[in-house]
Formats: C-alpha cells, sequence, structure tokens
DNA sequence: TATGGTTGTAATAAGTATAGTTACAACAAA
DNA sequence: TTTGTTGTAACTATACTTATTACAACCATA
C-alpha cells in the first residue's frame, strides 16, 4: 500500500501557510482551495499537525500559522503527525503463524531488526528534509 | 498506512519452502499450516512470486521450489513482487491541486525528488537484505 | 485411462482505511 | 449580536485486505 495522500497534503498545507502568510488569512477554506480537497479534511489534518505543535489554529477567528523555524520541522515530523502507524512499524506482520512449526515460531524475531533497519533508512531520509528546503524550491518556482 | 502483510507472508512462504525442500512436498497447503493463513491467500502470493520468477510451482502434482541462488533475492526482489503501488510510488499525492494557486500549482515538482530520495533509501536497504541471511538466522535458531 | 491430490481462479463476504459531504455547536472578534 | 471560523459527529462511497467456498484445469501414477 502507498502512504496515504495526508502526507503530501500535509506538506502542502503548510507551504500555503508560510507562502501567504502575510497577504491572506489563511483558513480551511483557503487551503481547501488550494489543496482542491475538502475543507472538513483540511481542518482534519490541520487537528493532527496542532496535536503535534506544528502548527497553530486560531479558533473564532480563524487562520493557521507555523510557530517554529521552518528548519526545525523536518518531513519526519509531519509524517508522525499524520500517518498514524500501528506500533509506529511500518510493515504489518500476519498474527498467528504456527508456533508448532520452527520457521513460524522464529520468522517474527528473524525478521524485525531487519525490518527495522529499512524502516530507520527511510525515516533517517525523512528527517533530512525539512520545511526550509521546501520553501527554498517553491519561492524559486514562484 | 502499513505496507500489508503479504510482504512478510512472502518472506515466511519461501523460508519455509526451502527449510522444508529435502523433507516434504511442499504445497499451498503446507504453507498454510505454518503461516495459519488461507490456503487461497498462499496460493495468490505463489503466484506472484512465480511472475516474478522467485519460485517455481509445480501444477497438478503440486509443491514449490525456488530456482534462484538465495543470495540472489533480495527483500526488494519480494517487496516488488507482492506489494502492487500505482507507478512504483511510495508516496500516494491528492489529485487536482489548484493549478491557479502558485502553491498548488508547483508542489509537485517541488516534492517529487525528494519523495523519490527517500523511496530510493528504503528501496536500497531492502535490496540489501537476501533470503540468504533470512535463512542463516533461521537455522541458528531451530 | 481413471484416480487423487494439487493448482489457479472466480465469486462472495467481512473488516478496515480513505476521502467526500452535510450539518451544527462552540468560539472569538468586531 | 452578528459574522465567519473551527472542531466534530454522522453518513456515504470507494477501495484494499484477508478469509472462505467452490470448482475447473492439471498431472503423476496406479
Amino acid at each position: 500500500m502507498q502512504i496515504s495522500s495526508r502526507f503530501t497534503l500535509a506538506v502542502h498545507i503548510l507551504t500555503c501557510i508560510d507562502v501567504f502568510k502575510d497577504d491572506y488569512k489563511v483558513t480551511s477554506d483557503f487551503l481547501a482551495g488550494s489543496t482542491n480537497v475538502n475543507p472538513v479534511i483540511v481542518r482534519k489534518i490541520l487537528g493532527q499537525l496542532k496535536a503535534a505543535g506544528l502548527v497553530n489554529v486560531a479558533r473564532g477567528s480563524g487562520g493557521a500559522s507555523i510557530p517554529r523555524p521552518l528548519n526545525e520541522i523536518s518531513f519526519l515530523d509531519i509524517y508522525h503527525a499524520v500517518e498514524c502507524i500501528e506500533n509506529g512499524e511500518l510493515f504489518h506482520f500476519h498474527e498467528n503463524p504456527n508456533g508448532d512449526c520452527p520457521v513460524g515460531r522464529n520468522i517474527h524475531v528473524v525478521l524485525d531488526d531487519k525490518l527495522m533497519r529499512v524502516q530507520k533508512a527511510m525515516e533517517a531520509e525523512l528527517s533530512s528534509i525539512t520545511l526550509e528546503d521546501i520553501m527554498r524550491d517553491t519561492r524559486k518556482l514562484i
């Protein structure tokens, strides 16, 4: 399965918040306009980003902002905020392998460290990319 | 979303085929016994592995075998065989970002190379692990 | 050549995740 | 008090995973 579009959506949203922060009040409707997804979806993602401390959202008056320096928000932060993976594990195991079989009894132990290496490699790369990189490249293109 | 259990299941299946190759005819029913999943699921995965050239499956008489040296079958081979990801892309993009918005117009281009780096990091680690590693560790535990 | 065990596959179902949509109470500022 | 916004519940549609039943196609061998 692919990693859900919530992740790219979250990056899109954060980028918009920074690009338009001086000229617009960046509401969920505004963000829905740029991303072309439903405002309620935007609000859900904003809620997840808020819970992770990656955005401030103003109740009532409205508008979102980013409370941290952009180079301190990595893709890994965003990924963890919006992609709720069970036990934080990238790979899903089939339940209840047969304990009476020598392979079934040991497969989990044998695979665990190797799959963790794969996950760590991916996460290391995710943490090497920050919103600052995205803003630099985006501003270059605008 | 997590990567589906088809992947760990496929590794389990391949491990069984090699461990039991001298003592049993390794059929889908036999494999279903060790993995504790339905024989039809096993046959589907065997079909995908077969299409990728990672196993031979005998029609009629039954039984599966591995036609290649174990150190030439990597986790990446297995991953690609069973995990059918759209366009081979790990990250799913939200469709139709607003082309009239400077962010929506550029977000895909800005993210593409960075997400590809993440995917490549993961795939590089996957390709560094082979069935030979799994067999060595499994035999140690048996 | 008939048998029996096996594979390949279709059809169906339940469970779960994503994504869209409507509706509305809670909220804050003007 | 009005207005615009957020947070959230409820419902729907779609899609993927996994399980299961059923059966035709297949093939070694008795």
